[in-house]
DNA sequence: TGATGTGAAGCGGTTCACAGCC
DNA sequence: GGCTGTGAACCGCTTCACATCA
């Protein structure tokens, strides 16, 4: 047990290890090793005991972890036994795939306000989520007491909607336009980039096919 | 310019520059210098330097970057000067959404097929892309020339989904199913996974407010 | 002078290797 | 014997600093 400071990208594991313990639980497994894990996705074991290590000593020397533990301590470092409010900016047609999308709920994220400026799309309604006019932002922000902001408008107004959201006070941010944001470093900015990673892609593409890179899928470059 | 294997970081950050070039040229400037690039995304200078000498010595010293020259330059390193044709699998929710998102044509992919199992959805079209049944997966890859397979299907399926497509002989992947896949090293694999981003962002909110994040944004870990 | 191109230093994350414990 | 926890080595990417050249 350390109290360094912990990078995102040994967060994102801990998210995947939690993953996997689930459907080892549903199996009917009661412990598992590092091995055994890092096995499973390709990882290296010392990099899995080295995350856990982190927070505390949850292994058992000679026999591996418990899976139902550590599945309870995962959850709770990840914040995933407490809900989270979000609100989805932008109507159109990536907001609306979002405001629906099952996996929020597995992470106990919960939609609870979809924000446009068009009045045409104001007052309808996605699933349960009803089309917000972005003018009442700040007021619905705090009486719903929405923690997390997801950015779903084009490029150019995205800085705008980032600047009403942290003026909001929300500190937690994911965004899907593709442009570098700028926040203020007491926010936690994600950008998701298709666009990059599409022309990534397009670049290997355009490779030719001898020189294919070596290390597939190491989880560092993905 | 070296011969070096280049890090998917860096072609990450060539899609970042030729975005920017593109706007500063519909402005109507003419160079650039990588300080006036850096400052935009809060990145060093050198490294932008770098990640251009790579390909070539594009720059002028004393002056910057031509951007006309350079902007056609990183379109052809990226590929982009090619159109590349994709199919998604699994016409689900996000499927459907991928398949008329705006972001493939910037990139100059063009999805030219959808597949699904589900009969019901078999036959009907999705703006212009109709859905085609899986079972003819291999047949139509090879007649439509597909070289990009996007994997839009449960978790439960993907590896299924994937194996398929490199049965079939695809070397490029996007993955977007909440899970590890396995490829053999000659296929690009790319994951895009919103659930272990939101369990970061989970992760984030979870802190104690002082022990915020020091580096806001650095590029790498988003 | 001013900005590029690049060797060298720095830094953070990963992997090795082994002591410690069940 | 087997597996965890961890210091040390390693590796790759980033940043510095400066020689180089228009």
């Amino acid at each position: 047990m350390k109290s360094e400071k912990i990078s995102e990208l040994t967060t994102n594991r801990l998210s995947v290890y939690l993953r996997s313990l689930n459907e080892l639980a549903g199996k009917g497994s009661t412990t598992v090793s590092s091995r055994a894990l890092a096995d499973q996705f390709h990882l290296n074991s010392a990099q899995i005991r080295k995350d856990l290590a982190y927070f505390g000593e949850f292994g058992v020397r000679g026999v591996g972890y418990k899976i139902d533990t550590l599945r309870e301590h995962l959850t709770h470092i990840l914040g995933l036994d407490k809900e989270h409010r979000v609100c989805i900016i932008g109507a159109g047609r990536l907001g609306t795939a979002l405001a629906d999308y099952y996996g929020f709920r597995e992470a106990n994220f919960t939609v609870v306000a979809l924000f446009d400026s068009d009045v045409k799309k104001i007052g309808k309604k996605v699933g349960n989520v009803g089309i917000i006019d972005i003018k009442n932002f700040a007021a619905v922000i705090k009486r719903d007491k929405i923690e997390v902001a997801v950015i779903a408008v084009p490029a150019a107004n995205a800085q705008n909607a980032l600047e009403k959201v942290m003026r909001s006070g929300i500190k937690a941010v994911m965004n899907f336009a593709p442009v570098a944001l700028k926040a203020t470093k007491d926010v936690k900015l994600k950008t998701i980039d298709l666009t990059t990673s599409l022309e990534s892609l397009s670049y290997f593409l355009a490779q030719p096919v001898n020189q294919l890179k070596p290390k597939s899928g190491s989880g560092r470059n993905q």
